[in-house]
RNA sequence: GGCGACGUGGCCGAGCGGUUAGGCGAGGGACUGCAAAUCCCUUUUACGGCGGUUCGAAUCCGCCCGUCGCCUCCA
């Protein structure tokens, strides 16, 4: 099975082919630790967490460097507003940005480098670019000569005499031309700062993931990605100093996820849209968040808003009733049928993990892998609705549905990160620390009780009480469901 | 102004030259003590507008209208 991208550098889809299989390198440009990380962010780590994990499964070896931008402008004026220096804001989001990541479930990369931590390779980065005349020092400051990289543009389309048109470029004292873009820049009083051959100093932001790609995975990498607002100019500056440091191509696929949208505006911090993950994984299991995420194709706007997380909530329960389901199934009477041969939902579930696997394979199409999963889901709710109106199912059809569902249930564990928690060693911990965040700790016991007593008023066909039960518990957020096999319940 | 996307049924959202996307919602039915869950049926000129290419277009081409993004820090 070929795996076919979209490469923003070609405008074109493309057959994957990494430069030295079965390993496959890959760069993201990380968040800029200042603040908490919103829903934006959240989308563009779960769109590359998930190609991550089809190119594993695909057969390759990923190498995976996602950074942590750790000194910028930002970050120093968050500090001078809390007194305290940048470093401390830093780490403060790092830790948040380390707790969010395990909430959503995006793998840790294998490498996530701070730039605070490779200045030495920045220096060197930088110095090259001055040797080979593509850089220029002025006034403690350096700065990349836009017009001596031939190529610049390519990426984002678009030609140095355009942008000069376009002119919305400040104008600096220190540039020798607008369109360039600072390496270094000479430090403040009271701002941290490097030592470097061209005086005290920080890093410009478009340096650091050159020296650090360069550093964890070598100088040409397969695939670099990011959001496509970093395409200008952050890309395009990042292979104008890459390419004319090794002149050869800096990424061979250049990927780029769409942006998240509120009521069609970009999500960003400065329009003060943005809902921070935090929010939703306290209000929802983060599993809504990454269906929504996957219900949408990468490349395409999404837009934001609490309905989709309700409409996403329902898709999910659908999802993960259909495996939960089996256990239901198993509790039912099970019939020894003479049948021979197979059932025909092992074919049916074969078909779907072809079609899924394909779907993923033209340019990680998730929303039609995710149409596959739910046709099955509509399959196994035909032998389930049966099973359940008939009080019991043929032994050979129970063994599907759990093959199907098992099959289910892997996909979606595997390929999108789904459904983690099903299994019993993840859940209580989990269940537990939602509900002390939400503040509202229920006794599971204590409810096992109550439906103990509503069953036996069932019995008595005493139903207003069986009927008050459900519904007190129900205010209470406690979802009652009378299957065949007993009473079942969840939170809702 | 320049560059780049996009406009699909009640909503969301795939498809991108001929065959059912899928999800959510709504209405009706089956099941249930009633619910819930699940299933079945319905929501059958859906593809921004106008031209063109073609035996055939949501899908290709042109023009127009509208929305958004980038051009400044941004996932």
């Amino acid at each position: 099975m070929s795996l076919k991208v979209y490469n923003t550098l070609t405008g074109k889809l493309e057959e994957f082919v990494p430069l030295d299989p079965p390993k496959v390198l890959i760069y993201t440009c990380g968040v800029t630790v200042y603040d908490d990380s919103h829903v934006g962010h959240g989308r563009s780590l779960i769109v590359f967490d998930t190609f991550r994990r089809f190119l594993e499964h695909l057969g390759y070896h990923v190498r995976f460097v996602r950074n942590f931008t750790d000194v910028d402008d930002k970050i120093i004026n968050r500090a001078k507003e809390e007194c305290t220096d940048f470093m401390t804001i830093a780490n403060r989001y790092i830790a948040s940005y380390y707790r969010d990541m395990e909430a959503i479930r995006v793998k840790p990369a294998d490498v996530e480098p701070r730039v605070t931590e490779h200045i030495e390779e920045i220096i060197d980065v930088i110095q090259r670019l001055i040797e080979g005349g593509y850089a220029y020092v002025s006034d403690g400051d350096v700065y990349f000569s836009v017009k001596s990289f031939k190529d610049y543009g390519k990426l984002s389309k678009r030609s140095p005499e355009e942008m000069e048109a376009g002119a919305r470029v400040e104008p600096s004292e220190k540039k020798r031309d607008p369109l360039d873009f600072a390496l270094w820049k000479s430090s403040k009083e009271g701002e941290p700062s490097w030592d470097s051959p061209w005086g005290p100093g920080r890093p410009g932001w478009h340096t650091e993931c050159v020296a650090m790609a360069f550093k964890h995975l070598g100088r040409t990498i397969d695939i670099h990605g990011g959001g496509l607002d970093l395409v200008f100019p952050h890309h395009e500056n990042e292979i104008a100093q890459a390419e004319a440091i090794t002149g050869r191509p800096f990424a061979r696929y250049w990927l780029h996820n769409g942006l998240v949208t509120v009521g069609g505006q970009k999500m960003s911090k400065s329009l003060g849209n943005y809902v921070t993950l935090r929010e939703i994984y306290t209000r929802y299991h983060p599993d809504i968040l990454r269906l929504l995420v996957l219900f949408t194709h990468y490349r395409s706007p999404l837009d934001f808003s609490w309905e989709k997380m309700e409409e996403s909530q329902r898709a999910y329960e659908r999802l993960k009733g259909a495996i939960e389901d089996y256990e239901v199934l198993k509790s039912l009477k099970v019939v020894k049928d003479r049948a021979g041969g197979t059932h025909p939902l092992y074919e049916r579930v074969r078909s779907m993990e072809a079609d899924f696997l394909e779907a993923l394979s033209d340019d990680f199409n998730t929303p039609e892998a995710m149409s596959h999963l739910f046709s099955l889901v509509s399959e196994l709710g035909k032998i389930k609705n049966r099973a359940y109106s008939e009080g019991k199912i043929a032994g050979s059809e129970l063994s599907a549905y759990e093959f199907a569902s098992k099959s289910l249930h892997n996909l979606m564990k595997k390929m999108f990160g789904l459904l983690e928690d099903l299994d019993p060693e993840c859940s209580v911990e989990r269940v537990v620390e939602r509900e002390l965040e939400a503040g509202d700790v229920v006794d599971t016991k204590l409810i096992d009780l109550l439906v103990e007593v509503r069953n036996i008023a069932r019995k008595d066909k005493n139903f207003k009480i069986a009927d008050f039960i459900r519904d007190r518990l129900g205010e209470l957020g406690i979802e009652l469901e009378d299957t065949p096999a007993g009473t079942r319940w969840k939170k809702s």
